[in-house]
RNA sequence: GUGGUCGUAGCUCAGCUGGUAGAGCACCGGGUUGUGGUCCCGGGGGUCGCGGGUUCAAGUCCCGUCGAUCACCCCA
């Protein structure tokens, strides 16, 4: 029986699972991230001590285990990638060199109620950077344009990454103002959810706003641009303080940065805020075209207070794709097919039990030479053995004889072949994965 | 974690006001002594998610539980 939250795909869509990781991975790589793979579970008191105490953490707990425990030895699945990153960097910190930049795909828990592309255990694939002392900023737009070529080798929707900068909504907070900028952005950030009027509203009675205030702060939400536009677009609202300042110019240089290397990828978007509450300045999200209802595929953003070590500060900036969210929705819409449930590229077919012998050789000269082949199961009549292949979508049957043959069963072709020297097309060798 | 909806063969579903299960597709075999995907014939397969209750009798009513899904929460 399945368990709540605990996805368990199929063949087909852990191929196509696979590829997708090879294709992150890869773009990863390419930008000079390093790999790495931190432990499954923290301590609790790392878990929670930047995020909320509400966090659904799943605890770890022996069968045997002491009752006098301290709870501060307690450990806990993680959450996320990006706290174990920054326990990881402060524990490591004499070895790294800085800046230091790292890719991490693995499982995360989450112990809250599971629906569409959420769930309990998901994958997620991680790209940080982390400095000592101070971080440059242009790696605050490096983010989107690596996320951005990443979508580009994958067979997925149109992704739009949309950005903001808590430095914008706090510097006009305070600007306006506002004291407790904290919970303006909490009410703001409901607004598609609420609307205005009980934003407004929300903000006039919980962060003692007047209405004018409100009225302002909604202005700011609503603003939204896919280039430079938006800065004059916050200027005329005629708030000035010097965070909102840098703010600005920090959100203008990301998207500058995006519509440079790829046009259309990334939106200012004003409203967006974020849950965690560790991010200081950009902050990302992504909204898959026609999936926009299921959330953010990809989000992130930069963090200067989560990790330190003595007086040593460690700030970094970093952005997650979801990859159980992403499959899990477009499998849910049947939007991406693979042309076989195995990465069999030839099934060799047995005449006769006791030519399997030779049915062997034939099938390990063509893996050596990097052709992924299996013996038939049985010798059974060969219309069932091409069955065999067409049921998973194999493409080749190799017949023996003299000479041997090869029939391409998409087509029909059958062709004199030698195990030593064919060749499949190159895109024959492995299942292909593609959009619907 | 809170609340709502749903749960019948591998899949899509039918089963009236309760009387102890059906279709299509899929699968297996044969027609086709050996090169499939069409067609024809035949066949296997369900303790009706699970557990309990009401009833002479439950897939059909009630409760619980598990799972899926939706909203809240939170967020990938």
């Amino acid at each position: 029986m399945p368990i709540s939250g605990f996805p368990e795909w199929l063949p087909p869509q852990r191929i196509i699972e696979q590829r997708f990781l090879d294709k992150i991975r890869s773009t990863f790589e390419l930008y000079g991230y390093a790999p790495l793979e931190t432990r499954a579970v923290e301590p609790l008191d790392i878990l929670l001590s930047k995020g909320e105490t509400s966090k659904e953490v799943y605890l770890l707990h022996r069968l045997q285990e002491d009752e006098n425990a301290k709870r501060e030895d307690q450990l806990g699945l993680h959450f996320d990638l990006t706290v174990p990153f920054a326990r990881y960097v402060v524990e490591n910190n004499g070895k790294l060199q800085f800046p230091f930049k790292r890719y991490q795909i693995q499982k995360v828990w989450r112990g809250e109620r599971p629906q569409e592309g959420r769930y309990r255990e998901f994958l997620q694939a991680d790209i940080d950077v982390i400095n000592r002392d101070t971080l440059p900023f242009h790696f605050d737009t490096e983010m989107p344009l690596v996320i951005g070529d990443v979508f580009r080798s994958l067979p997925i929707p149109e992704a739009v990454i949309l950005v903001n900068n808590r430095k914008v909504c706090e510097g006009f907070y305070r600007g306006l103002g506002l004291a407790d900028t904290a919970q303006v952005l909490r009410v703001v950030d409901k607004l598609d959810k609420i609307g205005p009027e009980k934003v407004a509203a929300a903000l006039v009675e919980t962060a003692g706003a007047t209405d004018a205030q409100a009225a302002a702060c909604l202005a700011l939400a609503e603003i939204s641009a896919t280039d430079g536009s938006f800065v004059d677009r916050v200027r005329a609202l005629g708030v000035t303080d010097p965070l909102l300042d840098e703010g600005l110019n920090e959100l203008l240089q990301v998207v500058e940065t995006a519509n440079e290397h790829n046009p259309g990828l990334v939106r200012a978007e004003l409203k967006i805020a974020r849950g965690l509450d560790y991010y200081t300045g950009t902050v990302y999200e992504t909204q898959l075209k026609g999936y926009e209802r299921f959330g953010s595929i990809t989000s992130g953003g930069r963090y200067d207070n989560l990790a330190s070590a003595g007086n040593t500060r460690f700030p970094g900036v970093g952005i997650s794709i979801g990859v159980s969210r992403l499959l899990g929705l477009l499998f849910g819409q049947d939007a991406l097919t693979v042309s076989r449930s195995v990465p069999t590229c030839v099934v060799v077919a047995v005449p006769s039990d006791d030519k399997r012998a030779e049915c062997d050789r034939i099938a390990s000269a063509l893996r050596r030479r990097g052709i992924p082949a299996e013996v038939a199961p049985t010798a059974a009549k060969f219309g069932k053995q091409i069955q065999f292949a067409d049921r998973r979508g194999i493409p080749y049957v190799w017949f023996p004889g003299e000479p041997d043959t090869v029939k391409d069963i998409r087509s029909g072709e059958q062709i004199e072949a030698d195990a030593d020297s064919w060749q499949p097309p190159a895109a024959d060798l492995h299942p292909d994965v593609s959009a619907r």
